[in-house]
This record gives structure tokens, sequence and C-alpha cells, in this order.
DNA sequence: AAAGCGTGGCC
DNA sequence: TGGCCAAGCTT
């Protein structure tokens, strides 16, 4: 299967891993001391733990996906004490997955591990697929989910990139003070370009370029005095120069928006046990367009359904 | 392909 | 205080 399927992005990245595989690391100086000093200074988080299972390590990107580490990891653990395989989770209706998730945010998430869950159980006997392709098949699993799973959980050779790992190759490679907006061909490169030749160092880098970026390499303010690669860093060696790229968009206010009035809803539905009325969620909110139009919105998602007319409840099934 | 999607902590 | 940010994904 082409990868390029999944993407207008015109980069055969099967082809970009697979020759980088043959050729050392170009900065094999930057990979080696990011890698040790991971070695010193990794946290200690559940997905790292040994014997941790792919599908742990799958429930836990999803979770990661836009919300912090410590709040993920309390659900996490809940998570998988519930549901301990694909099959349990798939077995339950989907509101139930939706409560679980709790406050974590974006319950779409929620809806689409249940559905991963699902397409787990039937397509791959219940065993959390470890080509990239088949991950990335799964409802909610996009490039980065899909190479975190198959290089964390099975050890395969990817470059796995998130924000921390673009800000980090932006400053320390290319010496910006910030990433330009996301590419993935751009991305996959500038990784591949950096990545050991040996699976499993290759998984411990990917790993370690990412704890650097969320707790030295940060975006607010980057702790360069305590950084490993501070001699090798690009963006050090010009003088911090401000970022003078394209403005990255602003993220709306959420105080008064469509999304508040959602979180509103759904924090109802997930506190109560039986179906939530019309007059209930009047209470939520005092504008009828807006309340009218959130709700429409989770019925529309499948957040919520209309168990008869004038009343709703989380997904039953 | 730009916009929409939660929630809470931090400075 | 309030804007910014957090292991992205889908349409």
């Amino acid at each position: 299967m082409n990868v390029t399927a999944h993407s207008a992005a015109p980069v055969d990245s099967a082809a970009l891993e697979s020759a980088a595989a043959e050729t050392a690391p170009a900065s094999p100086d930057l990979s080696r001391s990011i890698s040790l000093w991971f070695g010193e200074n990794a946290r200690d988080l559940p997905w790292r733990r040994d014997g941790f299972s792919a599908w742990g390590t799958l429930v836990s990107e999803f979770m990661l996906q836009q919300t912090p580490v410590n709040r993920v990891i309390p659900r996490l653990s809940e998570w998988l004490e519930r549901w301990p395989t694909p099959k349990d989770l798939a077995s339950v209706p989907p509101g139930e997955a939706v409560r679980a998730w709790a406050s974590l945010g974006y319950p779409r998430r929620a809806l689409w591990l249940h559905a991963a869950a699902g397409q787990i159980t039937e397509r791959h006997g219940g065993i959390v697929p470890e080509d990239v392709d088949d991950l990335l098949a799964l409802t909610g699993i996009g490039d980065y989910t899909a190479r975190a799973v198959a290089a964390f959980a099975y050890g395969h050779r990817h470059p796995v990139v998130d924000t921390n790992t673009r800000r980090v190759i932006a400053r320390a490679v290319t010496g910006q003070a910030e990433p330009a907006p996301p590419s993935r061909g751009r991305d996959l490169e500038a990784m591949s370009a950096l990545l050991p030749a040996e699976p499993a160092a290759a998984a411990v880098f990917n790993a370690a370029i990412m704890e650097l970026g969320a707790i030295v390499c940060t975006s607010r303010s980057p702790r360069c005095a305590v950084c490993p690669i501070q001699d090798a860093c690009a963006w050090r060696a010009a003088g911090y120069p401000a970022y003078d790229g394209p403005k990255k968009a602003v993220q709306k206010k959420f105080e008064g928006s469509d999304r508040q009035v959602r979180g509103l809803i759904m924090a109802e539905l997930r506190a109560t046990h039986h179906p939530v009325t019309d007059a209930e969620i009047e209470g939520l909110w005092p504008d009828a367009v807006q309340r009218s139009r959130a709700l429409a919105g989770l019925l529309a998602d499948g957040l919520a359904v209309t168990t008869e007319p004038g009343m709703y409840a989380l997904s039953q099934g």
C-alpha cells in the first residue's frame, strides 16, 4: 500500500525510511547526545515500564493527542484496568468509552478509540497491528500515532514526529526559534536524517528528542542552560533570533464559544446515568441558538443520541 | 486545506 | 487577567 494515499503530500515516506535506514544519521553526535541525556533524565512514565502492552501504548497515544501527560496518567490506568484488551473495549457501548474519557477533552477521541478497538478486533484478531499502514487505517490514527505505536510498542524503525520533535529540530538543526507550520514530508525527512540506523536505538531516539522538547527545549521558556546539545544548537549559535516565519493560527477564545457549550452539555451527559431533558440542557447555557447548534453538532458527531423526543444520552451502542 | 474540536495549568 | 500552550486528527 502506498503511504501517500493517506495524504496529498508528494512524499513516499516508506521509501524515505528505507533509504535512511541504510545510512548513518546526518548528525550522529547530536542524536547520541540526546539519547544519552534521555538515558539519565527520562521521566518514569507508565508507558515506559517494561511489559507495557501495545494496546496500552495505543491508548496512551490517543489520550496524549493534545492532552498533557499529567492529566492522562490517572485516566490511562483506570482505562487499562477496565479494558485490558481491544476486545474488552469493543464489547461495550461507545458511550461507556466517552464517559470513562472524563474531562480529558476532545471526546471524539474516545469515540475514535472505541471504533479502532472494534477494527482491531475484527481485522487483526484483537492484536494491535504493527504495520504503519495498518495502523493508519484505524479510526483516529494519523501519521504521529501510527509511527509512535510501531516504534514504541514494536520497536520498528520509523521517524516519529510530534510537536516537540518539530520544535527541537527547528532550533537545533534549522536555527529558528519555532518550527514552520507542520509539513508531513519535510518533517519526516528531517527526522529521518537524524534517526540512528539500529531500530532499538531509533526507538530510543524518537522518545528522547520528544522528551527533550517536552522538558528542556520547551515552547515558552526553554532551559538552554541545562540543554545537553547547547554546544551543537544552531539556534544558540545564531544568537537566538526571534521567530520570523509565517504566523501561526491563533487559537480562538474558548470562553463563550460553541466548544464551551459542547463541553457543558457533554459534562452533563457524562454525569447522569439517565437521559437528559431539553429543559436541563436549557439551564446550561442562556443562548438558545448557540445551545441548539452545539447539541446538533454533538448528535451529528455521534457523541450524543436522542433516546426519545427531547431527551439525550451518551451513545448506547 | 483551513478550520473545528475540550480542558486546565501556567506566567 | 487572559492569552498561550499541550505526544493530533478529521473533514
